[in-house]
DNA sequence: TTGTAGACTACTGTCGACA
DNA sequence: ATGTCGACAGTAGTCTACA
């Protein structure tokens, strides 16, 4: 599994656990609601600054972001 | 001090703690030297491929490299 | 060994629209 | 509420070269 695949799962999950739309959630970190859409399917690797902006939006920590990502690689 | 920034300055200290040079670390992680160099001068925001990349190559975990990051940042 | 510059390619991220 | 498309601007990342 490639990296942003891993992460853009980790996206969604946290996401539909917190009972967020991808719309609330680009609203909340600033980004755009399809840009969201295209990272959980895995279809954009987010840099450093996307994905603190993301963990800020979904209350989480970001490095527990990139943790998460890691582990669905097993790496 | 912005997000890019913190990162380079983890960056280049857990480089220099290996007692790497950037050319070594590039090589290492299959990235360009002057890349790094940017990078560790906080003038460029790596995607998450390129923090593992970077992680692999220091033989440290991404989410350690974000985590000291968000440190920085007394996030 | 590192910083910088310029030129370049590829991709991130935005936006409007429609299913 | 989400996926997708096309067009677009800005920037990530490479490479050669020189101080």
């Amino acid at each position: 599994m490639e990296i942003e695949e891993a992460f853009g799962k980790v996206l969604r999950k946290i996401r539909v656990e917190k009972s967020i739309s991808q719309e609330e959630l680009a609203h909340l970190c600033g980004l755009d609601r399809t840009y969201i859409s295209l990272m959980e399917r895995g279809k954009r690797k987010p840099t450093i600054n996307t994905i603190f902006a993301l963990a800020k939006g979904l209350n989480e920590s970001p490095g527990d972001l990139v943790i998460e990502t890691e582990n669905l690689l097993h790496l």
